[in-house]
DNA sequence: AATGATACCAACCGCATGACC
DNA sequence: TGGTCATGCGGTTGGTATCAT
C-alpha cells in the first residue's frame, strides 16, 4: 500500500501554467501570503491545482526578485565548489546564491556547467573508458581487466574527482593536485590525494590516445597499457590508508570481511586519520549546514554519506555507508589482489 | 525544407523529515 | 509514543526550442 496522494489527482490541472493562474496565485500570496497551507490554497483561489504545484509555481517562479538564467562567472564558480565539496545539494548552494532557485541551479548544472567544465567529448570518452555500460571491458591483450571495476565507484564520486582535478587545474595550472595552500577547494586526504594524481595520470594519457585516435593512427599497444595501469594504479590505494602495519602500528594480516576493514573504514569515516579536513573558514556553508562534524571531505567523495545531517531526505541514512563501505572494500580487495 | 538529435527547463514524483495531535 | 499530514528536497520526465544533417 502507497502513500495517500496529497490531492485529488484527476480534478487537478498539471503541465505548464497559464498567465491567468500565475496571476491569481500571485495576487493572492502577496496579499494574503501562502496563510501556512498549501494543500488548501489552490481551493481557496480556486484553481485547480495541487498545492505542491502552487508551492513549486511560486518558489521558482512568481516570488519576487527570483533570477532566471545569465549566471556569472562568480556564481559558476561557487555552484562547482560547492557541488564539488557538498555534492548535489542544491538548496544548500541555491542559499549561498541570492535570487537563484534549487530547481535553476539543479537545470544549470545538469545541462550546462557540468559539461563546460569536464569537457563533453572527454567527459563522454572517459564515462565509456570506465565502462559504464556494464560490458566487461579487456585490455588490450584481450583479457579481462581488474582496474575497470572502477565501475564500483559511484559516478557521482568520480565526477566529483574529474571536476576537482578540473578545478585545481584552473586555480593553479602547475600545481599536481591539492597542494597549493592558497587553493579554495577542499582539502584531500591522503586517498584522494593518490586518486587525482592517478586521474591526471590518465587524463594525459587520454588526451595522447585521442590524438592518436584522430589521425587514424592506432595507438601504440604500450601507450593503451599505459592507460589501463593508471586505472589499475588508482586502485592500489595509498599505503597510509589500506597498510595495516602503518595503521594499526602491528604486524597483521589483512583479509578483507575479516574486520580490520571495517574497523578501517570506522576510523575513516570518524576522521581518526586527520589532517587533510577543510577548515570552516573554507566554505562558508559548512557554518550554515551546522553538522557539529567535519566529515565533509569524505562526503564529497563519498557522494552522498553525511552523518548528522537532518536537512536532506537521503543523506546519513545506513545505504549511503554501506555503498561508501562497499567502495571501500571493492579498492581494498583489488588492492590484495594486485 | 524536412527530419532527427540534442539542449534546455518547467513541472512532476516520491521519499524523508519534522511538527502536531 | 506512534500516527498523520504538510513541507522540503532531489531525481526524473516530458514538452519545446534550437541545431545539425
Amino acid at each position: 500500500m502507497g502513500r495517500a496522494p496529497c490531492c485529488d489527482k484527476a480534478n487537478v490541472k498539471k503541465g505548464p501554467w497559464s498567465p491567468e493562474e500565475d496571476a491569481t496565485l500571485k495576487a493572492y500570496i502577496e496579499k494574503y501570503g501562502t496563510g501556512g497551507n498549501w494543500i488548501a490554497l489552490p481551493q481557496k483561489i480556486g484553481l485547480k491545482r495541487c498545492g505542491k504545484s502552487c508551492r513549486l509555481r511560486w518558489l521558482n517562479y512568481l516570488r519576487p526578485n527570483i533570477k532566471h538564467g545569465g549566471f556569472t562567472e562568480e556564481e559558476d564558480n561557487i555552484i562547482c565548489s560547492l557541488y564539488i565539496s557538498i555534492g548535489s545539494r542544491w538548496s544548500i548552494i541555491a542559499a549561498q546564491l541570492p535570487g537563484r532557485t534549487d530547481n535553476d541551479i539543479k537545470n544549470y548544472w545538469n545541462t550546462r556547467l557540468k559539461k563546460k567544465l569536464l569537457g563533453k567529448r572527454k567527459q563522454s570518452n572517459m564515462i565509456s573508458r570506465l565502462s559504464i555500460t556494464g560490458q566487461e571491458p579487456k585490455n588490450v591483450s584481450g583479457e579481462n581487466d581488474n582496474s575497470y571495476n572502477l565501475q564500483n565507484m559511484s559516478s557521482a564520486a568520480m565526477e566529483r574527482l574529474q571536476l576537482h582535478v578540473q578545478l585545481q587545474n584552473l586555480q593553479n595550472p602547475f600545481s599536481t593536485y591539492n597542494n597549493n595552500p592558497s587553493s579554495h577547494l577542499p582539502k584531500l586526504s591522503p586517498l584522494q590525494q593518490k586518486m587525482i594524481q592517478t586521474l591526471n595520470s590518465i587524463n594525459e594519457n587520454q588526451n595522447i590516445l585521442m590524438q592518436q585516435n584522430y589521425s587514424s593512427t592506432p595507438a601504440p599497444p604500450d601507450l593503451e597499457q599505459d592507460y589501463d595501469q593508471a586505472l589499475s594504479n588508482l586502485m592500489k590505494t595509498d599505503e597510509v590508508l589500506f597498510n595495516s602495519d602503518v595503521i594499526m602500528g602491528k604486524n597483521r594480516e589483512v583479509e578483507p570481511g575479516s574486520g580490520f576493514i571495517e574497523e578501517e573504514f570506522d576510523d575513516l569515516i570518524n576522521n581518526k586519520t586527520t589532517g587533510f579536513l577543510p577548515t570552516e573558514a573554507e566554505f562558508d556553508c559548512f557554518k550554515e549546514m551546522d553538522h557539529g562534524s567535519k566529515n565533509i571531505n569524505l562526503a564529497w567523495l563519498s557522494n552522498e554519506f553525511d552523518t548528522n545531517s537532518g536537512s536532506s531526505s537521503s543523506w546519513g541514512s545506513e545505504n549511503m555507508l554501506h555503498q561508501m563501505y562497499q567502495e571501500y572494500a571493492t579498492m581494498y580487495s583489488m588492492q590484495r589482489e594486485s
